[in-house]
DNA sequence: TTGAAAGCGCTAACAC
DNA sequence: GTGTTAGCGCTTTCAA
C-alpha cells in the first residue's frame, strides 16, 4: 500500500519504428515509408494494411529522421523582437495557423534590441529550418548571406532593410501616412503633432514621411508640425504625449498622428484621464495597425489597417516552401496597401475611395 | 546589361559537414563532433584548430542530425489555444526567453477550441520534442499516454485536468478568489456580481469557488451573488456586463468580480462609457492575472497576479529537461500562490499581509 | 586524447 | 507496385 504514496512514473517504451510496422504488416520498411508519404506509388491495399499495423503499434513517423534525408524540416523560424505590441501577437498567431494548416510549424526565436542577432541566427541555422521570417530585429549581411547560401530564404516582415539581399513584405506605410494626413486636413486640422517610433525603424520613418509629405503639399508650415518619439510601445506613447503637453503654453495642435495604435492608446489615455481632453473635440487622433484594441469603446481609433492576411499570403509566396529548388529571389520589396478604418477619432465622415485613390 | 533587370537569385552552396571541417583541420570527423559538444574529452589545442577551420568554412552543426542520434531535439512544443488574452502572450514570450537561454526553442502549435486536439498531438509527437506544454487545450488520456510512453513529459499550464496523468502548474486560483472576496467584503461590499469564464475551464471554476466560499463564510446570501458568463475574452466581458446591466431594475451590486483582467477591462469600458458609472464609487471591481494592461490609466485594476516566473520555473523543473532518464512523474499538481496587486478599483487600502495569510 | 566504425529512422534511387 | 540498398550528418562506443 506503500506504493500509493509514491509518485507514479511513466515507463518509457522502446521506440516503434517503420521496421516494426513493416514486420507486423508483412511488407518491407520502404513500403511503410511510402504509405506515409503523399503522392507515392503504393497500392491502396497495402497502404491500408500498413496503416492498420501502424495504428496497432501507435506508430508515428519520426520527422527528424525524415528531415535528415529530405533536407526539409517543415519548420519555419520566426524571429520576433518583443510582443508588447499586439500587432505582432496577431501576426504570430496568424502565421502559426496558416503554416500549421499546410503541415508546417513555427519555431520561435526571440531577439530583443540588445541581443546579439547574429548569435540568434546561428542558432536558427542549426535547426535546418526551411525559411526564416524576421520582424523587428535587424540582421547583418553576413548572416543573410549564410542563410541564402544554404538555400534558406529570409523575409523581413513589416520591416524594410535598404540594401539587404533579403526580401521584404510590409504595409505600404508611406501611402497610409498620406491618407491619414488627407483625412485630418479635410476635417479641418491646421496644426499637427506626431508621435514617432524608434528613429531607425523604417516602418515609423515611412509612415511619418508619407504623412508629412502630404501635409507639405497642402501648405502646412514646418513649424505647425511637432514631433515626439514614443518607441512604439504603450508606455512610450504615454511619455511622448506628456512631453508634448506638459507645461504647454502654445495652443493644442488640432491633430495628433501616432505611427501605431498602441501609442495612440497610451496618448489618448493620458489626454483623457490626466488632462481632461476629449477626442476628437479637443484634438483629433489618427494612427496605424488596426489592432483589435483600437476598436474598443475608450479609443474608437481611425487608423490604417495592416493588411495582415495579404501580407502573410505574400510572405508564404516569397518563401517558395513548396518548390525549394527554384532558387531564392533576392532583395524583393512587397509593399501592400492597407485600408483606412474610419472610426471616431476624426470628426465627420471618411473621404470617398475615389478621392483617396488619387493620393 | 540585361542581367540587371532580372531578379537576382541566391546560388545554393553544397552543405558543409563535420567531415569538411575535419579535413581542413586535419583531424577525424569524430573530433569535430567532440569539439562542438560540451564536456567531452578533447584537448584545447585541437578544439581551437577545429573552431578555426569551422569558422573558415562557415560550418554550423546540424542539430537535426544530432537529434537523430541523441534522441533529444532541444525543442519544446507549446500548444496554445488563442492569444486573445494578453496573459498567454506574456507566457509565450517568457517561456521562449527562458528556454532559449538554456539552448532550447519553442515549437508553436495552435489548437482552437474546435480543433481536433488529438490530431495536433500526433503532429507534436512526430517532431520528437523533448517536452510539451499545454495551455487552454484539453487532451485525451490516450494522447497523454502515448506521449508518456515515448518519454515525453506533458505539463498543463494554468489548467488543471482532474484525473489526467499529466502534471499541472497553475496559480492557486481558489486562494486568490478568497483573497479578493475578503478585500471586497472589508471595503463594505454586501452584494456581488461575477463574470465567469467558460464553465468547463478549471481556472474559472476555482477562482469563482474560492470567491464564493469566502463570501458564504461571511454570511453573504446566495441571492446577493449574481453570475454571468464571459468566455474569458474582452468581448465576452462586454457582453456579460451588458446582460447584467441592461434593463436593470434591481439596485447595482456593490462589487463586480471578473475571473480575469481582460474581461474586467471590457466590463469597465462598458460601465464607464455606456452607463456613465464610476469605479469604485458606483461599483467596485476585482479580477485576476495582472496583465500589463490592468495597470493602465483607465483601469487601475486591483487584481491577483499570476506568478508567471515562478510558474515557469516550476514547469521547467517538472519537465526534467536535463535528466530525461529520470522518468516522468505522473499527475503532479503545483498550485502557486499569486500576490494581491492593490490598485484603485477597490476603495481604501489593502488588508495587511498577516490578515490575508489567515485566509 | 584520438580515430574507426556502427548506427539513429527515414527517403530515394535502383532493380525486379 | 514492391524490396534492396545506400546514404542524410551526427554521436558514441570501442580500440589504439
Amino acid at each position: 500500500m506503500d506504493q500509493v504514496t509514491r509518485p507514479k512514473h511513466a515507463v518509457p517504451q522502446p521506440r516503434v519504428t517503420s521496421f516494426d510496422v513493416a514486420a507486423l504488416a508483412g511488407v518491407s520498411q520502404s513500403s511503410v515509408s511510402r504509405a506515409f508519404s503523399k503522392r507515392s506509388n503504393i497500392s491502396e491495399d497495402t497502404r491500408q494494411k500498413i496503416f492498420e499495423a501502424a495504428r496497432k503499434l501507435n506508430y508515428v513517423p519520426n520527422s527528424i529522421a525524415s528531415s535528415l534525408t529530405t533536407r526539409r524540416s517543415n519548420i519555419i523560424a520566426l524571429i520576433i523582437g518583443d510582443l508588447k505590441n499586439p500587432f505582432y501577437v496577431r501576426m504570430l498567431h496568424a502565421f502559426s495557423e496558416r503554416l500549421q494548416a499546410e503541415g508546417r510549424q513555427i519555431l520561435a526565436f526571440t531577439a530583443g534590441p540588445d541581443d546579439d542577432t547574429d548569435a540568434v541566427m546561428m542558432r536558427v541555422l542549426q535547426y535546418q529550418v526551411d525559411g526564416i521570417i524576421v520582424t523587428q530585429a535587424r540582421l547583418s549581411m553576413r548572416m543573410t548571406g549564410l542563410s541564402h547560401e544554404r538555400g534558406i530564404p529570409i523575409i523581413f516582415f513589416n520591416r524594410y532593410v535598404p540594401g539587404s539581399d533579403a526580401s521584404c513584405v510590409r504595409c505600404d506605410n508611406a501611402a497610409g501616412g498620406r491618407v491619414l494626413a488627407e483625412c485630418l486636413l479635410r476635417a479641418g486640422a491646421k496644426s499637427f503633432a506626431m508621435i514617432a517610433g524608434e528613429a531607425r525603424a523604417t516602418t515609423s520613418h515611412d509612415r511619418i514621411s508619407g504623412f508629412v509629405e502630404r501635409l507639405r503639399e497642402s501648405g502646412v508650415r514646418p513649424q505647425d508640425i511637432e514631433t515626439a518619439e514614443g518607441f512604439s510601445t504603450y508606455d512610450g506613447g504615454v511619455i511622448a504625449i506628456q512631453k508634448l503637453l506638459k507645461d504647454r503654453k502654445a495652443p493644442l495642435p488640432d491633430a495628433l498622428f501616432c505611427i501605431n495604435d498602441i501609442m495612440a492608446m497610451g496618448a489618448m489615455d493620458v489626454m483623457t484621464h490626466s488632462y481632461g481632453l476629449s477626442v476628437p473635440t479637443d484634438i483629433m487622433v489618427a494612427s496605424f495597425d488596426n489592432i483589435p484594441e483600437s476598436g474598443r469603446l475608450p479609443y474608437q481609433l481611425t487608423t490604417i489597417e495592416q493588411p495582415l492576411d495579404a501580407m502573410i499570403t505574400e510572405t508564404l509566396k516569397l518563401l517558395h516552401l513548396d518548390d525549394p529548388g527554384s532558387g531564392i529571389e533576392l532583395g524583393l520589396d512587397r509593399p501592400i496597401p492597407g485600408p483606412l478604418i474610419w472610426r471616431a477619432t476624426i470628426p465627420g465622415s471618411a473621404p470617398d475611395a475615389a478621392t483617396l485613390a488619387t493620393l
